[in-house]
DNA sequence: CTGAAAGCGCTTACAG
DNA sequence: CTGAAAGCGCTTACAG
């Protein structure tokens, strides 16, 4: 049972498939007459257009590409940003007719096929999410000319994007954990190739410089086991420290985990502020103060950012305040 | 700059499309001659089929619809599965040479545009994702004659699917319970629409009769937030209750949060034992004891019976084990 | 093994 | 407003 076409419905109709595609795809021009007998047709057929067809003769796709750069262990879309990005971002290409299609270009031969796929005209955009610095796929895919947002700041320049404060957000994470008095304060950072971790940690470097006190830095990857470890690191190298600022919250719950087990009390002892406010947040012991990201308005901000290339709206990044919420780990 | 098409590539080799189009396509019937001189002009041209263009010539295409049921409020897409079993169907489907486009439908109007693209031959392939029982989606889908499989299994009949041995590990986590001399075991189911949630409190329900035990129900929705309200609701109905059975770890992990704030004591004065083992799990205090579903397993299982529709395998239902991972929480 | 030709199902100037 | 015709860039019998 193959699908019907245009001409079968033309035929039905009694009409020419010119007028057929013109009903089809809303045009005005077009006599009330003619225009019942086709939708009638179409019904009775159950007509829907082919969209290969389609994309051929207008030389056009609606697919919009979404480019999650993951390593194969999964460290970033294990984290619930992910989903929280995916879906909003879905939620809102949808609604404006975009078909999606996610991509994890983790390894060198995931990236080559991102790269076919836009080069064989699949793709009407892109939009990145979370690239790290070193990653190549920006720059060559920017190369081929397509319409491409970046979710975060990415490291390869030209391409517009949408983050938010993340040397904002340190900075008042950190002036707060000296405001309560707080002296050795110290951080565990996200992949430093990654601009976010970068900022975050910059963040937290000058603040503690104007404040006169020392950092004391670990390194994280924004996995909470990374979280877990930097912590034990830290209260090894400096047994005094009376506080630590995550740079994400899944690092500031696997520090929590870290000070459980090293008999440490929260916040007593140890102050925690952690980075993003997930939902998780809500639930750890103490309940987790941190920086909130305002990640749906960052997604949905990326998208309009995107949708707006094709209008030839303008390209400039966007930078989204975030604040910081007081709960009971600091 | 327009890209370059088949017939560029031809001229410049000096051979016909058919013969670029053979090359191309890894056809063995190619002189080594030409073979050589057409991957050379594709190699200078920097040629890539025109992906639209092949697909409405062989009237396929290598799309596969991975749908999420998702209502709008995201409940699915904050589960930590969520992400496990996008990112591993994506990276095996990927391996396949298979691309995927996501869709999230949770909404009426987003099920009609699922079905469009399905019905515009865009898709040779659909995967469901933890569908709700009531969801219309998979039986107009089936009707279509989309080969389709199901992540979990679906309540319309006839479609292949790959799950977890749901009763069982149920069973196997109230058992536990009852072995440690618990009496008074609750539970705190997920939605009642979705079987999963049916067969983890038919397990339970079960093995309490079994045991002479009752049943003490408080009914959730898979989320953090319902499993804090459950656990609250469960104290109020029943102050001598010693232990519960949250069906999700995230559930779990808002019981645990009610039980803090109620002042009892895990798992002393009440056990808690979870269901699917996310790596949050193990960042609860106390470390959640728990059934540990075989995520990206079950996963990697729904793909390939996907795949294997392709070429007439069998459409046989997978069930996988799970186990019982034992912890602190019980 | 190779090539000319038809065909996939649409859209879109163009003429009327 | 309507229709005939060309064209989008491939694939694939078919003949040689």
């Amino acid at each position: 049972m193959k699908r019907p076409t245009l001409e079968a419905v033309a035929a039905r109709a009694g009409v020419s498939k010119s007028s057929v595609s013109r009903v089809v795809n809303g045009e005005t021009t077009v006599s009330p007459a003619i225009r019942d007998q086709v939708i009638q047709a179409v019904r009775e057929l159950g007509y829907v257009p082919n969209g290969a067809a389609r994309n051929l003769a207008t030389q056009r796709t609606n697919v919009i590409a979404v480019i999650v750069s993951d390593p194969p262990q999964g460290l970033v879309s294990d984290d619930p940003m992910f989903s929280e990005v995916v879906r909003t971002v879905s939620r809102e290409l949808e609604a404006a007719g975009k078909q999606i299609t996610l991509m994890l270009a983790g390894s060198a031969e995931s990236r080559l096929r991102a790269q076919q796929l836009v080069a064989a005209g699949h793709v009407a955009g892109v939009m990145l999410v979370s690239m790290h610095g070193a990653d190549p796929l920006p720059a060559s895919l920017a190369r081929m000319g397509v319409p491409m947002v970046s979710f975060n700041r990415p490291s390869t320049a030209g391409v517009p994007y949408v983050d938010n404060d993340n040397v904002g957000g340190a900075t008042r994470a950190v002036r707060y954990l000296v405001s309560q008095g707080r002296r050795r304060i110290a951080t565990i950072t996200g992949p430093l190739d990654m601009i976010a971790s970068q900022d975050r940690l910059a963040g937290y470097r000058e603040t503690l410089r104007e404040c006169g006190h020392r950092s004391i830095v670990a390194i994280g990857d924004f996995t909470r086991i990374s979280g877990d470890r930097g912590m034990r690191q830290l209260l090894d190298d400096d047994p005094d420290l009376d506080a630590v600022f995550a740079a994400n919250d899944l690092m500031a719950i696997g520090a929590l985990r870290a000070l459980r087990a090293a008999g440490r009390r929260v916040p007593e002892d140890v102050a925690v502020v952690g980075f993003d406010d997930i939902e998780a947040a809500l639930y750890t012991a103490p309940a987790l103060t941190t920086v909130r990201s305002p990640m749906r308005d960052q997604a949905a901000a990326t998208v309009r950012l995107l949708l707006g290339l094709f209008d030839g709206a303008p390209r400039d990044p966007v930078i989204m305040p975030n604040d910081l919420v007081i709960r009971d780990s600091a």
